[in-house]
DNA sequence: ACCGACCATTCAGCAACGCTTCACGATATC
DNA sequence: GATATCGTGAAGCGTTGCTGAATGGTCGGT
């Protein structure tokens, strides 16, 4: 009888390159990782994976077995989600990876309403840029995850990978209250000035400089951190001008002033689960919470930049 | 981790409604499958079964895992098809169940066409009825096994069983060559014939004496037998009338006289395996082989009955 | 109403499985 | 050519998961 556990292995092999990745990934050493395998190949008697230089790749065989592997794993969770659904509470842990604005904004409140509505349901959120964020959920190490994309920057669909856009967040100019660039005509007033961003390592960091460059503007990034609350309080100091989502404008930019692009940019935010996961009642009720949160939130809309 | 063994061990108990029962076609011992079903427990935090009298009964949770379970096993031996389907030849043992007039007639000339062109697939073929034969199916003990449909008297579909239909076998009335019986110009010419025919215990013999009474005459069965070629033998002999499939009077009727009966009767005859094996290639291919031989066979038809 | 048959569970014991550790050969990188 | 990385194999050992016997409970038959 075919064990899936070692599906899982395998499956994981497919996805991840190397044994040694599969055996991080699944706390094992690379040795049970091999013997897992070989012992695969016995049982079905068939030769699933080849030595190819220092790395092993899955032969045809080992594909499809693999492709068979993610429909089974993605049905075993379906029916852990239909169980759960017959119990009369939520309970056990969560696990819940997130990026930082939302972390700051949406999730205090919607745990909030949570843990009224579920009080045995415990969760845990763990901050996580969006790549490694989904890397943790198809590790199995997050149950669901928050995610951003940014006009233009399409994240690529992942197998397995179930995704539901959550809420469109303006991205929106932040200057200071007060000195030289405190009240921009344009954009291209802002081409001198001090600008702090995120790393062009990062999806918004390459956005931004896209985006500017396309208005005719090369920003000058002068603080260069992937922390937007810091971005938030050099722009409230006046040491930088910023663009900022509106998650976090909202409540961190004390006097700073903020302005509306032209387009008005918005990037995506989607919460995203195992597809196996998707009907499991603790993933239906923290997205409805978040949804409820987002749909809570302050929408007014800041004036637009010339 | 979810155990495959283990949610076939509760699909059996849905299947079976024992633990016994379910040992006994698992090849278990039934304090295994009381643990197994433990653990299950355990392992999801959901009680499954619940006592009623000496009883084993599933709870609605146990249900739909074992819902599941079906599911999961049908995909993984849909796993096991397609990666037969990557090797270049068959090989491998095929467990086939077939009643008496199909391993009579179709049998054997599908088993020469099969093992010239696959020489590395065993086929092992037992002699069952219809029931036992889905029965064992079910249980794994055959891979495919053939059934029969008289008029009127159709099979229940049965959840996990693909069938296809492969050929349509005409009921025809065998009378000796000689004697009162051997030219009757009617039906009712043979009301006070000594009539053989299956016991009343299995579909066949329903069949024959509904469909008689239906003709107005009832059947004095002197010879009671499930065996059609002692059927074949006693109507060869002059001792009997008997209502033969085609299958078998093609072959084993001497100089007996066949007749159609009014409304030309048939019985439809199918190949049956468990869904996850559709589209197995040793499955294709016995089914293509029985299907070439049910082609070839002789299609003359006799006289028709007053 | 009792006895026997049947059913499921528990416990102890034991075999087999499946992991880790360690050592090795092979391969890419600097 | 030294070094790190990768995958595999053998030995050892803890855990898993089976069998077999004993127990408690339930149903049908006499």
């Amino acid at each position: 009888m075919l064990h899936l556990s070692r599906l899982r292995t395998l499956h994981e092999l497919a996805r991840l390159g190397t044994v040694g990745a599969v055996a991080r990934s699944l706390s094992y050493s690379p040795s049970a990782v091999s013997q897992q395998l070989a012992q695969l190949e016995k049982e079905t008697g068939t030769s699933l994976t080849e030595q190819v230089g220092r790395r092993l790749v899955l032969t045809d065989a080992g594909r499809v077995l693999a492709e068979h592997a993610a429909v089974l794993l993605e049905g075993v969770e379906r029916a852990e989600s239909d169980l759960a659904a017959t119990r009369p509470a939520l309970s056990g842990v969560l696990r819940v990876a997130s990026f930082q604005s939302v972390m700051l904004s949406l999730i205090p409140p919607a745990l909030t309403v949570l843990s009224a509505e579920h009080p045995d349901l415990q969760i845990e959120v763990h901050q996580r840029e969006v790549e490694p964020a989904y890397e943790g959920l198809l590790a199995h190490e997050f149950d669901l995850v928050l995610g951003e994309e940014y006009p233009g920057l399409d994240e690529p669909h992942r197998p397995g990978v179930q995704r539901e856009p959550l809420l469109e967040d303006p991205l929106l100019l932040a200057v200071p209250s007060s000195g030289p660039w405190c009240d921009p005509e344009g954009i291209e007033d802002l081409a001198d000035a001090s600008w702090t961003a995120d790393p062009e390592t990062v999806m918004p960091g390459v956005w931004v400089r896209n985006h500017l460059r396309g208005l005719g503007v090369e920003p000058r990034v002068r603080f260069e951190t992937i922390d937007l609350l810091l971005q938030a309080h050099l722009v409230r100091s006046g040491h930088a001008v910023a663009i900022i989502p509106g998650l976090v404008a909202r409540e961190h930019l004390g006097s700073a002033r903020l302005l509306e692009l032209a387009g008005a940019p918005r990037r995506r935010v989607h919460t995203a689960v195992r597809s196996g996961r998707r009907d499991h009642p603790a993933t239906r009720a923290l997205r409805t919470a978040l949804a409820e949160a987002a749909a809570s939130l302050d929408s007014a809309v800041p004036p637009k930049l010339s």
